[in-house]
DNA sequence: CGATCCGTTGACGGTACTCAACTACCGTGG
DNA sequence: CCACGGTAGTTGAGTACCGTCAACGGATCG
């Protein structure tokens, strides 16, 4: 389960702070919800989970395949999930925030290989206890439902990115989402490499970067530092990234 | 919500097998679930919704941005789920067959537009009247986040292809995708046109050809008649959807 | 029998990929 | 302190895959 870019008006948060205080995640303090919940006669087993929560960057910590018997949470970091094809090109399905929730799969495999970007704390929980919160709780299950659907439309849009969009059009998408997503509508953190951004966008690095002098090039866009996007004309972005620009950005 | 070409562990037969008989779907005799479910005193609505469940192929029922006041399944025929740009470019989200269900959609509006391929009969059930089937049955709301979960996934398959695979590489991955669904192994029935084959895989009409003609030259696949492939070669083309091939097919 | 749609094939061109060189920026270690 | 290596990013030259434009054949239908 992804969640790329885009507003998700059901949060993970809304939908877990319906948990009683039992399941507060005693890993992550003051955070109730999809974290690893444990007993205090369980300590052996929180420091386990303890010592799993920190991930490094660039390390691949779920390949795909694996069994999915936990349901995970990320509480600080970005995590992109991707799949590979056998000669190693890459697609990535999506980045992941604090907030966002990934690992609920059915089949119980799962089905795509998630990497931690930057540094990483995530908070895990074991989909046996999660079988049984849904049994306590029935309007949770009502709620992922709808959260899972919100990543389905969300999914559907990145196809349309991918499928049918130039190399400008979907930078300009990337980046107007990301910067929507972050909350601000003229300025974007960019934590992952250009190397990641082709490969969510289905290009390659090299075109990324190309595309990004052009949008410089042409006022749409400034790179203040390193990791930072500024918006300068977020009309001319969004008519690009909609597909409605006359020649050029 | 599409159904793209996969295997569903999850049916949606399975789901609404658990409904009880009253909520049978009248316009479908023998058929419970989610149809359009009437009482004898409704007899005007049932007939609104017998003349609105047959739809004649090429027409649009339901535009990207409407309200979604209803939940559909198809009972025959194909129906094709898109999302257009303001250009006209179309990107197809996936193809329902008999049985799959879409229109489960969060914020209340339909984030694609729906068109009949060929001859489809659908059954329709408004939402609100899920919402009360869910308070009735908290099961259903279970298997239904896991036929959405199992969307979810095939459509990050879908991004793969999209993303990452070059043209004969898409069409092996669709014949193969569509023959399986179709529970053969060696013939797969192609209701859509080249051009809707074309805006499922990212590719113009006239690439679709030109690979179909690639793959008949080389004997992976033959063409018995109009709507029609058959895989002469299952090994080669799967090969060849996963990017396996040395040099050609 | 003309009209229309679907599909095929050809010629050509453009967008994005490949290969490669080069710079900038780190953190490491001499 | 600066040399060094590694990674990330930029830019250039050439190419290839696929898109565009166009012509044509076959099927269906009024």
């Amino acid at each position: 389960m992804s969640l790329a870019l885009a507003t998700r008006p059901v949060t993970q948060a809304a939908v877990f702070r319906m948990l009683p205080r039992a399941n507060a995640c005693e890993t992550c303090p003051g955070r109730r919800g999809l974290c690893a919940s444990v007993k205090p006669d369980e300590i052996g087993r929180l420091n386990a989970l303890r010592s799993l929560s920190k991930v490094a960057p660039g390390v691949t910590f779920i390949d795909e395949g694996d069994p999915a018997l936990h349901v995970f949470t990320v509480t600080s970091g970005t995590v992109k999930l991707f799949k590979s094809l056998p000669d190693g090109r890459r697609q990535i399905i999506g980045f992941l925030v604090p907030g966002d929730i990934f690992g609920f799969v059915p089949g119980g495999v799962h089905t795509a290989s998630a990497e931690a970007v930057d540094a990483v704390t995530l908070c895990r929980f074991p989909r046996r206890r999660l079988e049984q919160i849904f049994m306590e709780f029935p309007g949770m299950e009502r709620q992922l439902l709808d959260l899972v659907a919100q990543e389905l439309a969300v999914a559907q849009q990145q196809m349309v990115l991918l499928g049918r969009k130039t190399a400008p059009e979907r930078l300009a998408s990337f980046l107007l989402a990301l910067a929507q997503r972050q909350g601000k509508d003229d300025q974007a953190e960019l934590p992952m490499t250009r190397t990641d951004i082709a490969d969510y966008l289905g290009l390659t690095m090299e075109t990324v970067s190309r595309v990004f002098t052009v949008l410089k090039n042409t006022g749409s866009i400034a790179c203040p530092s390193t990791g930072k996007v500024r918006i300068l004309d977020p009309e001319a972005l969004a008519d690009l990234a909609e597909g409605l620009a006359q020649d050029d950005a």
